[in-house]
DNA sequence: ATGTTTTTTATGAAATTTTTGTGAAATTTC
DNA sequence: GAAATTTCACAAAAATTTCATAAAAAACAT
């Protein structure tokens, strides 16, 4: 799964750094060079996380973090040059999730961006306690686990996925499009074949359980 | 004893819901609103434990933090919003004892409490064992020690941590993410496979001796 | 209706990617 | 310095995706 980070600041030469040194740890990059420009980028490019310099024309940092968080709760990290003041609780204000001081040591940065990301993905999943029953069938999202008939069954994280979607929306058909959408994700960049795939598996898994399908 | 617990927190709801909470649970609880009142509070109701919220008006959580730590040394659990940033650093130059992340788990922050009480009167109260169960397993997190059908082993703390964890949530599953987040601390920086490496330990000690495995 | 073409689905198997397990070294902690 | 913790590297396993091709269904033209 691609992590698209977004890196704002004016000087180009930090902006080409960090891209160069996120791009060989995997992740996708993007940079903007003043807040303006990197507000709209944040629009339209979706990053999962924003590198956010403070002092910068057009816009500081501190507003665009503002305007970040009005409009999405991703995470920011705020870079400040040392020396600068920055006021920690102004950034807590802003809803920053972490700061770093310039110039940083770029394996603490990457330490910083994982440890963020990874904040705030636990927490995005900590809240699903649904449970879905159709019939005979009971599809556990927090244990990953699916039950037939009170038995539990081995059965992979995307075939679980993929049919815990279908079991919640039971009475509905979908395109293999829209289930890509749904349960790969909007910006899955794959062959719809790839649900032919799951579905023959998860019937298989189902037989004679069950006999209400999509597509 | 009685023990009295000290709120503060400018969000009224939260006030009303951890006062509730801590009251069934046994305790004594008052709330203030603001950060001049929780230390007026402070003085004169003498809480053996300050639940102190971080963004407040008139007196942040930090400086109310640091002019408790002027008159008293009792204990107290910092309360920061998800999404704000907050440094442990300053928080412990400060003498907070602990820290919880809004919204927080409730059973979570009860724990914390009774640890850190319990830290803080290392020689009274025997009587809140944090004791684990889980089949022939029993994890004392107070002794820091794990018995096996009754037979105390030797176990490094971290493991032992995280295998409290874990039999305390037996009927869940978690990412290593989560792991991290919930055994070394949301502000760890570091590799996820560490999680691995433990889990590998524990399941050596644990061997034939219970099969319930997350991840 | 019937046979023919086109499109859509099903499916086995291979290819690829991701996740996991593990020993051992490096680092940190006490 | 010893124990605990973390990182690292690579093998192994599992999951996922792609691909090729067969089967089925739908559309179409006589």
């Amino acid at each position: 799964m691609d992590t698209k980070l977004l890196v704002v600041d004016d000087d180009q030469n930090i902006c080409e750094i960090l891209k160069l040194y996120f791009e060989n740890e995997g992740y996708k990059v993007k940079c903007a060079n003043d807040g303006i420009e990197g507000i709209n980028l944040f629009k339209i490019y979706e990053p999962n996380l924003v590198l956010l310099d403070i002092m910068m024309p057009k816009k500081d940092g501190w507003q665009v973090c503002r305007e970040i968080r009005e409009i999405s709760s991703k995470p920011v990290i705020m870079i400040t040059a040392k020396g600068e003041v920055f006021d920690k609780v102004l950034g807590l204000e802003l809803g920053a999730d972490d700061f770093i001081v310039k110039p940083f040591d770029m394996k603490e940065l990457s330490a910083r961006v994982k440890a963020v990301l990874r904040r705030y993905n636990a927490h995005v999943n900590a809240s699903d306690e649904e449970v879905v029953k159709y019939e005979n069938i009971e599809i556990s999202l927090q244990k990953y686990e699916l039950k037939l008939n009170g038995k539990a069954i081995d059965i992979p994280p995307k075939e679980l996925e993929l049919l815990y979607f279908l079991a919640s929306n039971c009475n509905r058909v979908f395109t293999r499009d829209q289930l890509l959408d749904k349960v790969w994700g909007f910006d899955y960049l794959g062959d719809s074949r790839t649900v032919d795939v799951h579905v023959k598996r998860l019937r298989e898994k189902l037989e004679g359980v069950s006999d209400k399908w999509s597509l």
